[in-house]
DNA sequence: CTGAAAGCGCTTACAG
DNA sequence: CTGAAAGCGCTTACAG
């Protein structure tokens, strides 16, 4: 049947104790010729620990929830940029031997039931929006085990990585001001008093005051959220509702792109019309006609910065506090031009 | 600290046992009465019940690996058409009150070793080669605790949930046949003697049958794998090296979509010169210029239809041995016309 | 309808 | 360098 360490201990002729140390690789009270015995005796039964055991024990799980917002209980809602991020989170988490739980949220409650639950050693959390976030970094959750990408949230409960979004926001406007833009569209889900928009709203401000200009407040048109739809959308109705506009700005670019198609249907055309810069530099920025001029961010970086935050805080028990911000740059490619 | 279970029934006056019935909702065997308090006082306490315990105890975990080939253990390869289905298996596990362990696999030893350390109840197989699924399905896997989906191994060790991909290349291909072509070029990974491909490539040659006609088995074009740059590469070679060909059908929507920029570049126009027609219905198609014609699978069905086969052989102990095939249609968009 | 006891497979102090 | 014992928090027969 089922291979456990007691079998293991017998067939060596050693205690459990002493298996369990060979195998956890706390070599330093074992002997040498006792490690070589016992492992080879543990791989010719096929040994394999038992995590759930080994949880119970140690109080401690080496699995890492992966925790996802998933509207009223029902699906999932990862966008692209976010499901690259996932690929590197599991990446990175299995190089350090750490499993990772994958687990929609519906209610904040539901983030210290799963810790709790599992014995989960740490979360990621991926996708939330700042008042969620808020919601969730209550007094239940254990602050050290918990990290949140792309989070703002004031206070010390939940350190976080996240790109800089105020410098991304500020290259893309600085890009269509020296081309000679100054009616730019800014596009994005409403601002809230702190978090990712917000913070791309005020670099955004800050290129036009760095070109000792205003920008125009009435220009800010918030989508519900970012889709390729909503996109579409403001892309028709943009020259009628704002003829003088030139250039848009979205905080995404599935968003950007739905704003190029909703342009194209309404017969401007991109960018000799309209310019339009994006954010993310999905894969997708190099697939559509004309090819997205956008903001990169690191994916990898942030992927594996948050993995690494998150490990060193619970293995150290030293609590980072201090988010990371990641670099971000703009690539050009054929959405963008000077106003005619 | 921690309320274990020990504690909720210290408060309720009843054996562990008691409220282990009441948690686990085996109300045949308590008064209405015991579950009213039982229930009351382990949400007074905040009773959480521990996974670990519960999975060592039960030898079960209600938990299901979700399984992802991870190229030389280094960086998970999802697929768009996959992140979908990942998204949609994360949910229908959750409906049902399973957790979803997210997990690259480098080599085939590492399902059984993830299988046994945590004791999964069971695992999905997403992404994987035939070759590489004939090599997992060996004698170590329990075939009832294991579903792929999209293969077609033969044997009982794993069964399976497919869309129709022989009906789908067919349709694909009587829709340029159709419209009037007849040089079509087939692309998509190397076929295997069975699979995914392979079945690809059978309808599709099953479409000219149906017409009366033969296809030109020259017309066949293998890649590597079904990326972006790969078809880009095809398309660019594309009139040069088949002058004749009008048409082309990749295997999937990522392929064609690189096959349609390669064109482009070469300065062949799409449709006009030559049509293109993918397989999956990604989001993407309908973003990209012109809009791919193309295979729609179901994605939520594929991903339920995994889901349920698992658990009920799971759960009743019966392995459903019949593999599922799911319908497939055609989605016509704008890459798509009749030859010139 | 309810309970006492054994046990799931590990790790953790404590001793030597 | 090695071991015996207790315990992690639950479930599972077995009894009554």
């Amino acid at each position: 049947m089922r291979v456990t360490l007691r079998d293991v201990a017998e067939q060596a002729g050693v205690s459990m104790m002493t298996v369990s140390n060979v195998v956890n690789g706390n070599h330093a009270r074992v002997s040498q010729e006792t490690i070589g015995r016992v492992r080879r005796i543990a791989a010719e039964l096929g040994y394999i620990p038992n995590a759930s055991a080994r949880s119970l024990a140690a109080r401690s799980s080496r699995m890492i929830g992966l925790l996802i917002p998933a509207a009223d209980s029902d699906s999932l809602t990862i966008s692209p940029h976010n499901m690259a991020i996932l690929g590197q989170i599991e990446r990175a988490l299995r190089k350090r031997d750490y499993h990772l739980l994958l687990r929609g949220i519906a209610d904040p409650e539901e983030v210290t039931a799963a810790l709790k639950s599992w014995d989960l050693d740490g979360a990621i959390l991926l996708g939330f929006h700042e008042a969620e976030l808020a919601r969730i970094s209550g007094p239940a959750v254990d602050a050290a085990r918990v990290l949140a990408i792309d989070g703002y949230t004031q206070g010390p409960l939940i350190s976080g990585v996240r790109s800089d979004d105020f410098a991304g926001a500020r290259l893309a406007a600085d890009h269509l001001l020296e081309l000679g833009h100054r009616a730019i569209v800014f596009t994005g889900p409403p601002p809230a008093p702190s978090g990712v928009v917000r913070q791309r709203l005020d670099g955004f401000r800050q290129a036009f005051a760095d070109h000792g200009s205003t920008w125009d407040e009435t220009l800010l048109e918030p989508v519900d959220t970012n889709t390729h739809e909503h996109g579409r959308r403001l892309g028709l109705r943009l020259r009628a509702d704002h003829p003088e506009v030139t250039a848009v700005f979205a905080t995404a670019d599935i968003l950007a792109i739905g704003i190029m198609e909703g342009l194209a249907e309404s017969g401007a055309a991109v960018p000799t019309d309209v310019s339009v810069v994006g954010f993310d530099d999905l894969d997708l920025c190099r697939y559509v006609t004309p090819k997205l001029t956008t903001i990169a961010q690191d994916i990898t970086a942030k992927a594996d910065t948050a993995v690494e935050l998150l490990l060193r805080s619970i293995e150290s028990e030293e609590h980072a506090d201090q988010p990371v911000t990641l670099d971000v740059h703009l690539v050009r490619r054929d959405s963008t031009a000077p106003p005619r």
